[in-house]
DNA sequence: AGTATTTGGTATTTATTTGGTTTAAACCAA
DNA sequence: TTGGTTTAAACCAAATAAATACCAAATACT
């Protein structure tokens, strides 16, 4: 049962080596096309695979025979499955490893927030528009309202700051906020969520939102500032307490 | 369906496996579709997608489904929805830094200096190896030799206020710090500098950057911030001079 | 100001799809 | 024989899809 899996697993990386040379029958050489589709990109991350008995009818084979196909493939780690759903591709190409936020941590993500939206937040009260404390207000009520939720709180937090950076009237500015939010949004932090945002921390942090809209939108930069070094410094003493293995 | 496949089956040596076209079936095609639709630009940022009931009859299918795969695009951050008004796009196209470059103004650029070079520094003189700073002092020496020609001397002070970034450690922040280096090096500035970068600038500019890559060797914070502001104001200042119409 | 329409939100029921499992029969190579 | 593989058929459980009705908020119209 274990010879296939290593004609499999061996030359695997890149190339889908050769695989007549096994006389490809059976589920060993359609879980190698299987393979070689999914890691050349015909099926990308997370997407559908035909259903079993159509691969089957495809294949000219029997559901049984895909079955043990799949069976390898998701002892590969390659599929995920789900009765009543299907098989998804779980595989990722090797280009997609190279992303910034792959590579960026915690620590360093608050320190660059640490540099950026005190500046936001002097441009803000500097240069919004009616209009913009307006959209600014909105974000406010829409984080406000997802205080329950750890995952909807974190896209509503993201969409405030971002808001605030548009106050600031600066394309450039803007712009590179998207992409510190990009990389903070990405999935790198969930774990870290759930032990962050209980709903105490979560109102700590709306208290701190409410406050900047309120010392923004009455041009008070002092008091704002103040605000955003608070938050932020939340920010990065809890991060240092998530990853603290030992309490002090 | 599946007939066209037949003399593809599995015996055949090329690559014969073309099970594709599967992505598109239920709420995740329809998803996947609408999401396309909105990177593709077919709906701009606030604008209203067309009504679940409309939806379903274009896509030839269910409310519930429609419902199923805007709820996607919602978990996804690019939609959102409000009950009696419709489902709206907060997705936010991505301009390329080249666009960005092109609306972006002196001063908006030196407005994000401002909130970035002085946390660089604040980070460089916590975290510069022996190593960056001798990076840092080979930026400074090229930047000090071309001091005679505008031209070769903005590429070079941009080179050393890189090196400062990546004294940094921060990967995020020299990251950010490239982009905006890029849209620095933007022609559209070329007819500026040959206002601004007369001698004498350039010969304070240079103060400001051996004093800094002092300063940041010698781990003084204070000394290393007011060169930074100063620096910044400068060029500030420069800047203003030049768009300036009429002396004052 | 009040009414009617439109829109998203919710619930329920039924049907379909899909992976998971079992059983039985046939075939092949060691 | 023995063990392994393939084929075939039937059924199960979970998820999804479809169809329908009704509610509540926002908007448009009179």
């Amino acid at each position: 049962m274990g010879q296939e899996y290593q004609e499999l697993s061996y030359h695997s990386d890149p190339l889908p080596s050769l695989p007549e040379a096994v006389s490809v029958g059976g589920s060993a050489g359609i879980a190698a096309q299987l393979r070689r589709a999914i890691v050349e990109g015909a099926y990308g991350l997370n997407e559908r695979l035909p259903a079993e008995r159509e691969l089957a009818n495809l294949f000219k084979t029997s559901r049984g025979t895909i079955r043990e196909a799949l069976r390898r493939l998701q002892e590969l780690g390659m599929v995920d499955r789900q009765i009543g759903s299907g098989t998804f591709v779980t595989y990722r190409q090797f280009s997609e490893h190279t992303e910034i936020a792959d590579v960026t941590s915690p620590l360093e993500l608050i320190e660059v927030r640490l540099g950026i939206e005190p500046q936001i937040v002097r441009l803000a009260v500097a240069n919004a528009t009616a209009m913009d404390i307006e959209r600014m207000r909105k974000a406010l009520l829409k984080v406000e309202a997802a205080a329950g939720d750890p995952e909807t709180f974190s896209k509503a937090d993201a969409e405030f700051h971002l808001a605030m950076a548009e106050c600031t009237r600066n394309r450039l500015m803007v712009w590179l906020y998207q992409l510190v939010n990009e990389t903070r949004s990405h999935d790198q932090w969930a774990a870290m969520k759930e032990s962050i945002l209980v709903p105490e921390r979560i109102a700590q942090y709306n208290a701190h939102h409410r406050h900047l809209y309120n010392m923004i939108a009455k041009r008070n930069l002092d008091s704002a500032l103040d605000t955003i070094y608070d938050h932020l410094d939340t920010a990065r003493n809890d991060l240092v307490g998530a990853v603290r293995t030992r309490p002090n």
